[in-house]
RNA sequence: CGGGGCGUAGCGCAGCCUGGUAGCGCACCUGCUUCGGGAGCAGGGGGUCGGAGGUUCAAAUCCUCUCGCCCCGACCA
């Protein structure tokens, strides 16, 4: 491709709307343009990267022997009424009326459909495994959408479903995917992890999540050191810590005059933020809760929402904090509360820790469980934190990440076709609910992570398999007819051996092509210059280490097909 | 939805407080020079100042309403 017959808008000022990396360079390279909140033109630049995640992920399904179909954005509401989501999942789902006054949605996902479809055409046993995907923009009315790609309200998704006759069935299907994903990221040359996950809003029984690393990640993700172990913070299960051994000193009175804050406090008593319980009140379904965990350590909600079964969970306001504990906010504690009071495990094993003494300025000291107050449930309700030790195995400890989702598996068990009578006759006759699973990949944010992951001040550093172009060739002097025929050799020789190139051929400075090239991330680039021409050598320089090496035509050549060979086969 | 901010040329911004000829940089067009890391000089084109209403002799500027966008929060396969 020649650049100057293509189309790369690019600009040198950083729009003043973009906040993360991907999101500027993106803009920047001209990739993407902005259409409304949310919702972008992919120009051809983007076009190619996210073609390129499209075919490497398209390749890894048909390999694992999904097939693919295209099912429509739009989707008819009695379906999703059908599957109780038409209330569930409020105001993402962007709704709509047709002339006749009929209800539709554009669709976030497509649970519903795939179900609707399988549960008309899929009677028997003998019809399955069944695993069927798709590539499809999706809509989902964010309440702030924002990043770019990274969080659009339109993105483009690859959405596979799986159906199995059994549980077991269906754990070999969720097998499949997960090994799949882990070559298509491995494919693409990202750094991931694949990580435990709560299943969230979706449901079904077991998940995990396709983390890409970068510092900017939204999610906090941990691993072990030395074992397989790798889990999203919102499920890394914490491990019981060794008791402490002491003897109970007597509950003593504290004053705290406006010291609310654990860091307040601690500084205030000259104690460490571990031998300190904070009282943290919540709302369980209208019914006020406390939640104890220790001083430096974070509630997970998500844990203690499952452990206590409800569906809504929230932090109480202030008044109902000065309800249950008859003190301002920042004094609650567990000794003398009325309520139900839940313990994180660590908690169990203190001894004479500090608490709110539900009073305004009060504290307690040596506050011990069992003889000051008696938890009614004691669990793992907090956020593992970094050097925990692994709950999996006995040598190592969690390492702590940042990562972008960009896959997700889920095993869905009969959860939509139970709701949807989604059902098949087995092999005697009898009617059984099919068990599903569903896959998604972010396609387009896959491209936006990758550039997270890789980029640098002069701009995106595109791994060789998702990058738009192998190589581009930048041609100082178009005037030089001898570089121009150059370029012309090299240009025709490497397509020929299946290299993607763009032909700098614009009459700009050298430059300004350099600085180009060096936003848009092209991996390999290829300087034809008069003086080293002269020598019969042209220059080779990588775009991401900044190495550079002079090779004749024919080096060259060899050179970058062997890159772009290795890297596509890897 | 709560809090904050911004809408002025394609992009980035100044002008607004204190009303009186709409500006700067980049980009774009022409010419000359230049040509290995976003060139220089000269000339040029381009703006209903987000929209509506109001105050005023006069509104980008003051007031009211409205739309859009961005940030923080709650939310989130």
């Amino acid at each position: 491709m020649r650049y100057s017959q293509y189309f790369i808008p690019t600009v040198k000022e950083t729009p003043s709307d973009a906040e993360v990396v991907s999101h500027k360079l993106m803009l920047r390279a001209g990739m993407i343009r902005k259409l409304a909140a949310g919702i972008y033109n992919y120009l051809p630049l983007g076009l190619r990267s996210i073609r390129k995640v499209e075919q490497i992920v398209r390749e890894e399904m048909n390999r694992a022997g999904a097939i693919e179909l295209l099912m429509p954005s739009v989707q008819p509401a009695e379906l999703w009424q059908e599957s109780k989501r038409w209330e569930q999942y409020g105001k993402e789902l962007l709704r709509f009326k047709d002339r006749k006054d009929a209800e539709f949605c554009l669709g976030p996902t497509h649970e519903e459909v795939i179900t609707d479809l399988v549960r008309r055409e899929v009677k028997s046993y003998r019809q399955m495994p069944l695993n069927l995907y798709q590539v499809q923009s999706k809509f989902r009315d964010e309440i702030r959408p924002r990043f770019g790609l990274m969080r659009g309200r339109e993105f483009i998704m690859k959405d596979a479903y799986s159906f199995d006759v059994s549980s077991e069935a269906a754990d070999i299907s969720y097998d499949k995917m997960y090994q799949a994903y882990r070559r298509i990221f491995q494919r693409c040359g990202l750094r991931f992890r694949a990580v435990e996950a709560d299943t969230g809003s979706i449901g079904g029984s077991s998940s995990h999540e396709f983390m890409v690393l970068a510092d900017s990640g939204e999610d906090a993700i941990v691993s072990c050191t030395a074992c397989e172990y790798a889990a999203n913070v919102e499920k890394a299960e914490a491990r019981l810590f060794p008791p402490e051994h002491a003897e109970p000193r007597e509950l003593e009175k504290v004053e705290t005059p406006q010291k609310r804050s654990v860091e307040e406090v601690t500084a205030f008593l000259g104690i460490p933020a571990s031998s300190l319980v904070k009282t943290l009140l919540c709302v369980a379904d209208g019914e006020p809760v406390a939640a104890l965990v220790r001083g430096d350590h974070d509630l997970n909600e998500i844990k203690l929402k499952h452990l206590l079964g409800c569906e809504e969970l929230e932090m109480a306001s202030e008044e109902v904090v000065e309800r249950v504990t008859g003190a301002p906010v920042g004094f609650a504690g567990p000794v003398g509360l009325k309520i139900k009071i839940v313990a994180d495990l660590v908690v169990q094993g203190m001894k004479n820790f500090v608490t709110g003494g539900n009073a305004r300025d009060l504290h307690f000291k040596n506050v011990n469980i069992g003889r000051d107050f008696t938890p009614a449930l004691i669990a793992d309700i907090r956020n593992v934190v970094h050097g925990d030790p692994c709950p999996r195995c006995e040598a190592g400890h969690l390492e702590m990440w940042r990562g972008i989702e960009v896959g997700h598996v889920f095993k869905l068990g009969t959860k939509y076709s139970e709701s949807l009578r989604a059902t098949f006759l087995d092999a005697d006759g009898k009617e059984q609910v099919i068990f599903m699973g569903c896959y998604g990949i972010g396609i387009s944010r896959t491209v936006a992570a990758c550039i997270e992951q890789n980029h640098d001040a002069d701009g995106i550093i595109f791994p060789i398999p998702i990058a738009p172009f192998h190589c581009i060739i930048s041609a100082v002097s178009t005037k030089d007819a001898e570089v121009m025929a150059a370029c012309d050799e090299l240009y025709r020789a490497l397509t020929a051996v299946g290299v993607e190139v763009l032909f700098d051929d614009r009459d700009e400075r050298p430059g300004s092509k350099f600085k180009d090239a060096d936003l848009i991330g092209i991996p390999l680039r290829i300087v034809v210059g008069s003086k080293n021409l002269a020598e019969g050598k042209v220059e080779l320089k990588y775009r991401k280490s900044g190495e550079v090496s002079l090779l004749t035509l024919a080096e060259a050549v060899e050179t970058v097909k062997g890159l772009v060979v290795a890297a596509l086969n890897q």
